[in-house]
DNA sequence: CAGAACGCGTGAAACGATTCATGAACCGTC
DNA sequence: GACGGTTCATGAATCGTTTCACGCGTTCTG
């Protein structure tokens, strides 16, 4: 059991099973060999338990076999869905994730950028919001949510389907007149075409709708002063919401509520995303989910094969309705 | 702007500084070299772009500034939450985190601490169901919530402190008659502590409780039936609730609410975690926080400082209690 | 002022894999 | 039976670091 201890090398293998070091090699890579040297060798590793060292192997070979994951954080529940999904996507494929959470800081957002480039990745799948992004070239490198350029490949939801959908359903549920509630970040990323979606599925629909931005920093109180102004001060009150994500949903849900209307009676709610409560139980409100385990493995598939020709820059993942107790389908 | 794809190794700094590989090593590392010596390296180093290949470095010096964590999934918002802190904690020391999702199948948490060994990692922190572990020698490992032996140190919460807690404030705010809930898993692990806490903080308060063990595998609706008992069919309906979990309290809400009581009118929810909405909104109920930041900082200082003696086998860390909507203390 | 002691930069060796030029062994053909 | 062609195991060289024995130059001591 001493020699346990100590993890043995390749030529110790070649040495235990009388072949030479490139044979042994071979075995490992699958690369075709003798039958009976590959027995041997197979013998011998698993006497001596051997197994690859992955530094050496990335040192000789110039590939880690690690994607850096580039993400704000693991906390929202959104993240925390596609951080395990691209885990598993890569784990399937013999890869390893190596984590950077950027915090929505955008001087860390470039600083793992160009870290991870030194760090000898394989590939990188960032999910940012910097406007700019000094963007490596040399490595494979994909997005999510975010369109830099034709020659970034961005994997995305169908966001402004997702929008059209929960501009018809509304109008279906029978609504007569909506509002849109978005945070308005100055930057035009994937999510920012809910809006346009719902727009475009309200006036297809006949639908009359306001629209709510909410600027940078603007303080979650506007809502409520929109909200109150377009349902207490007014002789046609809302009766249907869409909201550019759950979390957003959910706060608008609170307000509603506290301004004395019940939900989804009197007005519905639909969000964005499919988030559900704990990750695995009831969806929080009715919502437009994101396919987040297709997006993972599209991105993986994409970040792993090396050769981006032929395809489209940017590949949107069907979204679909789900009702969520906070419209009348639900009840 | 050719060189620029090429990365410049140690030889090509040191041939640009005019100085031997070794002193630019020492540069790098940080150890004692001359003034002008240490000044030219830098020069070049920034000149070059040059970064250390981190393979090659692991390679040579058997240690790959990477720690494991070994845990079921991202998906839950506290396995989520831990993850989270322990990167930030590994980050801020400038180690690499390797993430390992188990998704509580024990051939998976056997595989990865044996593959994660091989694979040279400078220490594991796992957090897992088995009731046995091959627990690899010789390199740093430390448990979460798990204890295993005096040679293994276990980082927990105050789960036993955190029950007596959650018991002294049911009797505090009324409750007449209570009773805990818990998923019974035949493994004792660290948080079946929280029931015998609970058990000790009625009988000190001479609170009449009732025991609700839900063993392995047994359907959710068991709940039910006991609550129903305990409620409807009594003299003595419940009045208090205290739930292994937030996840079960939310369980036990929705069925409580289901048999026509008010939360928390007719009856007071506790939970355990601090789960919060969104992972940084609202608590989900009201609920005994575990201090997840500090279990992350100090499973993270421990792995790293590779001298266990002297260290108690297991560290539990102060919780408490904190009010969220389902308890009348937060109305 | 000689010799010991010390500080410090040098560069070759080693970590454990991959790769490829080399040549041995074997097969088929005339 | 000899020769050309093919197959395939061999092992030396290499990747980019770290480490350490070495020796040069300087300082200290008596």
């Amino acid at each position: 059991m001493k020699g346990d201890k100590q993890t043995a090398t390749m030529s110790d293998v070649a040495r235990e099973a009388g072949v030479a070091l490139g044979t042994v090699s071979k075995v490992i890579n699958g690369q075709p060999v003798g039958e009976s040297y590959r027995l041997r060798v197979e013998a011998a590793v698993k006497k001596l338990n051997y197994r690859v060292n992955p530094s050496a192997k990335a040192l000789k070979s110039n590939r880690t076999s690690t994607i850096a994951l580039i993400i704000p954080n693991t906390i929202s529940p959104f993240f925390a869905l596609l951080t395990h999904y691209v885990n598993m996507a890569l784990e399937k494929r013999g890869y390893k994730m190596m984590l950077c959470f950027t915090e929505y800081d955008r001087d860390r957002e470039q600083e793992f950028v160009s870290m991870v480039v030194h760090n000898r990745v394989d590939g990188i799948i960032a999910l940012t919001y910097s406007a700019h992004l000094d963007i490596p070239e040399g490595i494979p490198f994909v997005t999510i949510d975010r369109f830099f350029s034709v020659s970034v490949p961005c994997i995305a939801s169908d966001n402004f389907g997702g929008g059209q959908l929960a501009a018809r359903k509304l109008a279906e549920l029978g609504c007569r007149r909506v509002a849109c509630l978005r945070s308005g970040s100055s930057l035009t990323n994937e999510p920012s075409k809910r809006k346009d979606g719902f727009v475009s599925g309200c006036m297809e629909a006949g639908l009359s709708f306001e629209m709510c931005n909410l600027t940078d920093g603007a303080p979650l109180s506007a809502f409520e002063v929109f909200l109150r102004h377009n349902i207490l001060d007014t002789d046609t009150p809302l009766d249907g919401l869409f909201c550019g994500t759950d979390l957003m949903a959910w706060d608008a849900i609170k307000i509603v509520r506290g301004l004395g209307l019940r939900v989804p009676e009197d007005i519905q709610v639909i969000g964005f995303d499919g988030i559900r409560m704990f990750g695995d139980q009831d969806y929080i409100c009715s919502t437009i989910v994101q396919p987040v385990p297709a997006l993972a493995e599209t991105a993986v598939s994409m970040v792993l094969s090396n050769d981006f020709t032929g395809l489209p820059p940017l590949i949107c993942l069907p979204v679909r309705y789900q009702p969520g107790g906070t419209t009348r389908d639900s009840l």
